[in-house]
DNA sequence: GATGAATGAGACTTCATTCAT
DNA sequence: AATGAATGAAGTCTCATTCAT
């Protein structure tokens, strides 16, 4: 599909955005999210295959925007602790911030898409978000000071907590402030230092 | 809602859990399910009001058992740190060997569904589950071995780390092998002792 | 069918009357039925053959004991119009009285049923209420002070009113006093009569 | 709920009101009524949000019609009874002329559906429907020559026997030529006039 | 290119009827 | 004879997708 108006095809993903986190994909029919994104139904068509397809395309927009919201202000002149609690902190505030993206994000993962997905990450060096940035930093000089576990454990320790936590944040559960992000780093830190 | 055979009941809510897990609550059409189960469509309506309700019941189910394959062999005379390894070790072991209740769970805590069962458990004190076992764990007298953060936190930094790792355990993308997930629980425990 | 214990043919029948005038033929399910019968779904089909015999077994009793609400006290002394009149009176109140009764025939005669009755009523003597009571009082002695019409004519200009006026009695969108039911029937008379 | 074009959703009305008519609002099926209409399942659905809807849609339509036949030729000039007979006869001539619509009208008015529209008619001035147009006749020059009985007793002794009447006539059962009606129209004068 | 009315497969659910116990 | 669990046809409604305008 080729994007004709690159606007229009933005408002559609938008609208795609908010409907699939706040109704699940099935609960987002077609017509409604032509009406959110002001565009005729068949418009979607032309821009989207099929409904699949947009959401796999919103995935990689979604994907690409948290990867660029991660590297921020992690400095190579700092510590490696201090570069992991950044790394941890800009996840946080960035999903925390953007609620719709988490949830959309958690349905993908949770269906039949993400593990289409992973799959295809681990053989192709996919511009994905998350893991690139922390498999960046989990192979790089952080090696000397971090535990000698395989990447997928690594991972697992870095963000389950993280993810874990903002279910509960983005549902209302917590409150995160910055002291318990902060606390939360740190014990992620604890988890995986030697 | 809870007829005379629990015989078929069980068919049901097996065949369910299948279905479930393999296509998610959407792609899993009553009829599928019936035919699955040996069962008339109608049948189903004798045992669970509507599919909501089936969904729910399976829920209980599955979180009834989970929780009793959580505690075994969770002495009280081991150390803390032995207890929590336990506890980890049990959870990931009875998940990796029972995927399908592993996608049920996680597709119903990121549904409508999980959210109200979620915000219950805070209110009552959660009769089956999860949350329980750790729960108990967490405020007894383990308190003293560990950080003291919100119970949110601690849940996220013992939780986290496990379910991630698990989806890609299930999806085929690492296996988790005895080491892999005692170094696992480990660096959980490393993340909330004190 | 035939019925092997009258009570609990009768309690089928109390029980379908209450529900069909509740609720409508179509919104009348016979597991329903038989609870408010207390009795088992089976044992209404050792009874009647379906739902469609029990519907019109149900009219054969309804309309037998409005026609002996009817003759009450019409007494061949009486002067003609008093016969009328009570006539009259006996229906409007046996069926005020009998709310459940009247919905039943309402609906039974807006429905193919009733068509079917009807006609069956011209050709043979039927052993139905209304038009034998009526009709024995038209063809009567009456018939030198009444208009000559047709006995269809008469029965219209007769009946009409009353079940016209109970409809709204009965939807609770009028109260019928004596007074309103006396005047009422003075009005069919002026209508009938020479 | 109304779409753009008026053709399709007139032909919906029409296929409604036979097969109502027909089989009755329970045993019109959606999908015979598409066939009918010639027109998909769905498309229904555009137009009427659901099967109420169409059937409360269909009414209006139904009511407004025989309105507009009932006032036909009721000249200010002639006398009130001649005007009043001449409302009878109209009301007679059109519904024998149009027996789906008499009989979509008996099974509406004793349904949940009618109960509610009398009842609104009594607190609202009915935009439309038989009432309003004997309505403004009995609250009209008309009441010094009728008795002063309420308007719903009224409206029983001058609908009563029509409606009565034309269910024969409909069944089959009667056949209303010019002199039958003439004399019913008579005889409900007479009931009312003074 | 854009529009949105039309389509119809398919989802969920109900309920008259049967039949093993 | 009675029971009520089981059946599955059939009903209402939704929604991804198409296509004439």
């Amino acid at each position: 599909m080729t994007s004709a108006s690159p606007k229009k095809r933005n408002d559609i993903l938008k609208a795609a955005l908010e409907l699939f986190a706040e109704h699940g994909f099935h609960n987002a029919p077609m017509a409604q999210l032509a009406k959110q994104a002001n565009v005729a139904v068949g418009s979607i068509y032309r821009y989207f295959k099929d409904k699949d397809e947009l959401i796999h395309a919103l995935h990689t927009e979604v994907d690409i925007a948290l990867q660029k919201a991660l590297i921020r202000e992690v400095a190579p002149a700092i510590s490696t602790q201090q570069q992991f609690v950044r790394l941890i902190t800009n996840l946080t505030h960035y999903l925390q911030a953007h609620p719709h993206e988490f949830k959309f994000l958690e349905q993908y993962y949770n269906s039949p898409f993400g593990i289409e997905i992973k799959r295809e990450k681990l053989l192709t060096s996919a511009p994905s978000g998350r893991q690139s940035a922390f498999g960046h930093f989990f192979s790089g000089t952080a090696r000397e000071s971090i535990k000698p576990l395989s990447t997928h454990t690594l991972h697992a320790l870095a963000f389950g907590p993280v993810t874990f936590l903002l279910r509960d944040a983005i549902s209302g559960l917590v409150t995160l402030d910055d002291i318990l992000i902060k606390s939360l780093a740190e014990g992620c830190w604890d988890a995986i230092k030697k």
